[in-house]
DNA sequence: TACAATTGTTAGACATGTCTAACAATTATG
DNA sequence: CATAATTGTTAGACATGTCTAACAATTGTA
């Protein structure tokens, strides 16, 4: 029994391929199997074989030795995994206050698993507490007291509840 | 070059084994491989060698045509991953307000990936969105509101902004 | 321009995890 | 309790994606 659904989805790795070519292109730049390697962390013999794999796909253009470059479709593939790799990016950095380095790791891992429902309301979620001053103040002042002291702000129960440690 | 490290993480394939077996022997009940293959959509035999794996690193009790059982070890793996579970299936479903389903799908991609750090701060995210009435019934009615109109509740900036379409 | 250094490719090994087909053990039932 | 149905295992094929080793093309430079 096969398979026969769509085949449009792209696996894990050849989206990070993708995602790597059309970064490694910005402003017309050229491509090298090397760089790709290199920004993967991967040998240059992984990066040739998928290069195969997404031309035969028809998402890259490559001629041996030569150049590398996205097709229209490929770019779209492309742009879409870095679309969610920056709302997921920025989730974890400015939401969940989350250092650099490992929101791009949790990004580069969640961008190709995400379903697009969650990753919509995520973006959405992300722009309205950077939009949104006034609730995200509130909101995030009383999460950092929460995260920073364990416990909940005084401000934060509707009753002036007495709970206290 | 062989990867040096600990080797003690587990692929979400084998993850994903451990927790099913958490699932079903919750009660003291019995396992069953057929149980297993069913709950991971995936066939017999692909549970059986799973087993083999997970006994060889002690994870899982097993013998032929017996019982299945997790170890203290392999109970404590599959605890986490159960952990990481719920949180996120909380996220997605109180806190971004995604169906259950999707919610259970999501979480079970994400707990495979994301970063202890990350955990931790969605946890508390959660619980305090949970926890705050105040903050979260300000935030999550603003947040609602944004999703639902595309724009910015009128209360949500502090000077009030002539900004409107 | 010839040779060296660098970059890229091919071939093929290997690890993981899946599957089907065939067979074996266990369990249920007439 | 004998046989049928179910459950589980083994063997081995296959897909994906990685790697190393060897070789080929390209590029830089003396």
């Amino acid at each position: 029994m096969v398979k026969q659904e769509a085949q449009r989805e792209q696996t894990a790795s050849m989206e990070d391929y993708l995602e790597a070519i059309a970064n490694l292109g910005e402003g017309r730049k050229v491509v090298r199997v090397k760089q790709i390697s290199e920004m993967l962390g991967v040998k240059m013999p992984s990066v040739t074989s998928a290069l195969k794999k997404l031309s035969e796909q028809e998402l890259v253009e490559h001629e041996r030795y030569g150049h590398i470059k996205l097709t229209p479709e490929g770019n779209k593939v492309a742009r879409d995994v870095i679309r969610r790799h920056k709302a997921l990016t920025r989730f974890f950095g400015q939401a969940l206050g989350i250092n650099e380095e490992t929101a791009e790791e949790d990004a580069c891992k969640i961008e190709h698993v995400i379903s697009s429902l969650s990753m919509e309301r995520l973006a959405k979620f992300v722009e309205f507490i950077e939009a949104c001053p006034l609730g995200s103040a509130n909101f995030s002042s009383r999460y950092e007291y929460y995260l920073e002291h364990g416990e909940l702000p005084q401000d934060c129960s509707k009753r002036s509840v007495s709970k206290r440690k």
